[in-house]
DNA sequence: TATTGTTATACTCTATAACTATA
DNA sequence: TATAGTTATAGAGTATAACAATA
């Protein structure tokens, strides 16, 4: 049973994203990647390498676009442009060893504001967090 | 406890705050309001007219930032400019007939994606939202 | 001198459109 | 013809800088 009305509520929501975004936006115009870029990092090193239209289809962006954010990530030396084994069309985006040395948490955790963030909260928070995420995920694939 | 490493949960997170905001701003070009002029619009309709620096200070946003905010508000035929009684400096931003009608649940519902697909969540996943938005504001303010 | 607001300019992120190369 | 990628252009959202008017 929510404390206040649902309209409010979801106000305040609202709010807190807009507010975290240009946080992190701030943050990473000053030192840091933006969230576009750290999570297309950590899929790399997760999931190995992947084409541009790949990872735009993961973030739900257009492939053009997907290029802009993979030309910074190339310009800070994080990654690279290697040819296709088989097809001749395609490009595969793979870590750098510079890239790769972030995939800690410790190092990410520098380079964006909400990782640090995070990490300062306790537990239960951060649990809660991170339920929303999920719940967020099932949202937007509606 | 968490249940996968801590930085790959971060990452999920900002993963869903992209897909997110790209997904409400998507929603925002086609029909409604961005999450800011909701925002500013529903502030306005809670606390009254207000000025345009205090409604940045509110967003933590530029003064200039927020004039355009309110000038796409403006122009939507939501707000108006109101000189102000006693400060020759001071433009108050009013909501218009129109912009009070919004304040509503249902139709604020029908202008934000946001607010549409919460409506649609169980109660105990809406809790789980609106308590990450309490933790997001705390971290924030940091 | 400080504050409110405006205008001009630019940057980030993302989109649409038009194109080339390969399959 | 379909797919991968690039380049050009544009829009939203926000920032910095310079300015005018008022306090």
């Amino acid at each position: 049973m929510p404390r206040k009305p649902l309209e409010l509520a979801v106000i305040d929501l609202m709010q807190a994203v807009g507010l975290l975004v240009r946080r992190v936006r701030a943050a990473a115009n000053a030192q840091g990647l933006s969230m576009t870029e750290a999570t297309v990092l950590a899929r790399l090193d997760k999931a190995g390498p992947a084409t541009t239209a790949e990872l735009a289809r993961a973030e739900a962006m257009k492939p053009q676009s997907m290029g802009a954010t993979v030309g910074s990530l190339e310009e800070l030396g994080l990654v690279e442009r290697r040819p296709h084994a088989t097809d001749g069309r395609q490009l595969n985006i793979v870590l750098t060893a510079k890239g790769a040395a972030l995939r800690s948490s410790a190092q990410l955790a520098k380079r964006t504001w909400l990782a640090q963030a995070i990490a300062q909260l306790d537990d239960a928070e951060r649990e809660t967090l991170f339920e929303a995420g999920e719940i967020i995920m099932r949202l937007v694939e509606k």
